[in-house]
DNA sequence: CTTAAAGTACGACGATATTCGTATAAGAAA
DNA sequence: TTTCTTATACGAATATCGTCGTACTTTAAG
């Protein structure tokens, strides 16, 4: 049986950003690492969002101690995944190799970096084959 | 002056793409375009979020005649551009190195387009020096 | 002229997202 | 034990989005 998958919103996905940086993590943790940057959101902000995506099945949660210790239950390649194949779809004509393109572009990538892209491309061209 | 852009919704990006790929159109023309594939949308639905559009100067129009012809006040490029980096920034820890890579793991490139690709890398590199 | 068709303007509803205040419980400290 | 600190739970306020109904206006048809 098979949880459905929900695409978090901007709030959640920041707290799973963190998540996935830390590991297992308290809210106070997760609330503190939020903080660091911007100007302060509430504890209890926080705390209700990450109950809320408790219940969507965004992360789960060992509640055995009092503190909670909450885990991500979706590994961030999937999310990845989905908010790549959005973008393509909505704004690339469903074309990777558009957003590729662009994506090329619209940064400076250093000869080490281009060096790492031309190595993959080598692979997969000899995997085709 | 700069107007501040404010990043479309997903509604809102719907109506571009359907903008930018014929031109200005009517409210009418962009409803009918949106209704081609999906369950309907009311008419006065798409009309208010085109008017919603002008108001963020995502969009502006012509009111000369009865029927407001509509075009895009934002390029493509400019939007395809902040989500790019959004996603980049907020799932690839800022890294474009890491998108490209992602999707070139993704999606399977046919031999052409890794060719296309090969190019433009090879383009970037002669720049550099 | 009268009626029908097609347009714009705009208020309001329901759903969802984000925010926080407050109540309450569990430990820690005095 | 009493008090202070730090948790969780949860209701509720606020904002935004997408949706549509309705009122009103303009043009076309009869």
């Amino acid at each position: 049986m098979k949880i459905p998958i929900q695409k978090p919103t901007d709030a959640e996905l920041e707290i799973l950003q963190v998540i996935w940086k830390k590991g297992p993590c308290t809210v106070r943790e997760v609330n503190d690492a939020i903080n660091q940057n911007k100007p302060d959101v509430g504890y209890t902000t926080t705390l209700k969002l990450m109950q809320i995506m408790t219940e969507k099945n965004l992360v789960s949660r060992d509640t055995s101690q009092r503190q909670h210790i909450y885990m991500a239950a979706v590994p961030e390649s999937q999310i990845q995944e989905g908010m790549v194949k959005n973008v393509v779809d909505r704004l690339f004509y469903g074309s990777t190799k558009n957003l590729i393109m662009h994506a090329l572009g619209q940064e400076e990538p250093t000869a080490d970096e281009l060096e790492e892209i031309k190595k993959l491309i080598r692979q997969i061209e000899t995997e085709q084959k």
